[in-house]
DNA sequence: CCACATCCATGCGCGGGAAGCATAGCTGCT
DNA sequence: AGCAGCTATGCTTCCCGCGCATGGATGTGG
């Protein structure tokens, strides 16, 4: 004698629907069924629900506040159910280029050590987004603020950027160099990455902008390019500490301004410990 | 493919029980029964949500919380049921002996037409709280104000005082008397009903108190005792004009201190329609 | 070290009940 | 009055959830 999902489900089909046999095809049943799905709905609640006859049906007010209830409930349902399958999803981090350096490791033990049963995945997402905006990350560590308003973003970090050159580059050999050397002596296109906005040609005053560019879509593009002396690069400091290439020479520039490293997760996150992760990468960069 | 309710009540009941057979044994099932249920719900669910061996057995993380949100549906399930017999039951209106008067009639009109599909009953119940306290009513009227701290009572109105006397009483034919007199010349017993207080002796100052007091339960005792000439009484306005007798006559008390009224509802309401209704109640006083 | 106690999982057969099909009953419309 | 469209009911079938019996795993005590 219990109320289940499926009369729950019936009533709202049928308010909805507007007659008891619109409602059972929704519901891929045939009518009868779905009527007597109703009368044992009543017959269980010991209320009448629906005013129905053969030319007219509406709710009575008891069918209506069951109605709302039972929404409720279902969407309810709806919701523990994904939150709990998302529970046992692998958390996924997105990021373009190699972000967050130094602190990743402390960050993914602390992570394991705090939960246990939510594993991380770290993934890199070649787009502006680091997989956010797609739905292949839950949380993203990126160099550019999106535009999207379904991301929230926060500023982690800040970071001095290095030029990357050539092995046999005049300036390969220099402690550091500046922005206007870096366009002037063999003049080398600059490899501009458009997802991460850390090497763009805006560092520079117009006058003294590097003349051409070449784009590349990756970190192994950028440094191979780089490598065979195609092209010269600007990165943030961690970009080198993470990106070692036997071709490649990684100098501080002292003119160019900070580079921000960035916190992004979706506003409405798709991860239940979405929130808590945040908070422990706030925790890992400060500490 | 679809979670239902038995699934949810079955991972309650062994997250309760600490093991599937005791669990089982609790909902009246065997344990294979309820050990399957389990299964397929770990299978529609997708993940696991019970760690089990033969001696040892706790929730997974993702088990947790899918049983958090069970408990809150299940409940969730439980009130709408309630909420919903609940409004197919009419409101009881309690009150012990007649109030509202006048405003009674346009009360129940107005209800009838605002809320046509919830019946109302007035019922007489002779007790302090005219059934409130015992759940024989769900809203109620009083001339006192009760101590229990789940009975929520607000003041209505008030009314003045009347004297009810026998018809051959020497102050039978007065437009108004006052308190000492009614004590003077017969020395007649005061009709006493303590449910309702609005007639207790506390109204006279303690020198020219009543010398003797006679208890009655309902309003038929006090009219009649009055009227066969063996006690007088106190009343409020609306008992004269609702309570003719022949035997007895109305008299205005001038200087006795109004009566309240009061308007008194469960701290948590036993109909659906209460807090409606207990507004309906203050508009038809006010205007 | 083995028999035992205890708990969960699985194979099997049965019975209840929900669904489909066919049809009857009702009601507003043309 | 016949018709169209809706709901209710009788009958049959079939699925699935249950109980029973049993097997497998694991910690325990003689």
């Amino acid at each position: 004698m219990d109320v289940e999902l499926r009369h729950l489900k019936a009533l709202a089909a049928i308010a909805e629907a507007g007659t008891v046999t619109a409602a059972a095809a929704r519901l891929h049943v045939t009518q009868p069924a779905l009527s007597r799905t109703l009368a044992q709905l009543e017959a269980r609640v010991g209320v009448r629900l629906v005013d129905r006859s053969s030319r007219h049906l509406d709710l009575t007010p008891a069918g209506a506040t069951l109605l709302g209830h039972g929404r409720a409930i279902l969407a309810h349902l709806d919701a523990a159910l994904a939150d709990t399958r998302a529970l046992s999803r692998p958390l996924r981090l997105g990021y373009t280029c190699a972000v967050l350096g130094q602190q990743t490791v402390p960050l993914l033990r602390s992570w394991r050590r705090s939960h246990p049963h939510v594993p991380l995945e770290v993934v890199r997402q070649d787009n502006h987004t680091a997989g956010l905006a797609t739905g292949d990350t839950d949380v993203a560590v990126l160099r550019t603020r999106p535009r999207d308003p379904r991301i929230r973003t926060e500023a982690l970090y800040t970071e001095d950027r290095i030029a990357a050159l050539p092995d046999d580059h005049p300036l390969a050999g220099r402690t550091r160099v500046r922005l206007a050397e870096l366009t002037e002596n063999p003049r080398l296109p600059l490899a501009v990455w458009p997802e991460t906005g850390t090497g763009s040609p805006d560092l520079w005053p117009p006058v003294q902008r590097p003349s051409r560019t070449v784009e590349v879509h990756n970190v192994d593009e950028w440094l191979n390019i780089i490598a065979t002396g195609d092209a010269f690069g600007i990165a943030a400091a961690g970009t080198g500490e993470s990106h070692g290439h036997p071709g490649v020479r990684f100098v501080p520039v002292e003119d160019a301004p900070a580079a921000t490293v960035y916190l992004a997760g979706p506003a409405h996150p798709t991860h239940p410990r979405t929130e808590e992760f945040m908070a422990a990468v706030r925790e890992a960069v400060s500490g």
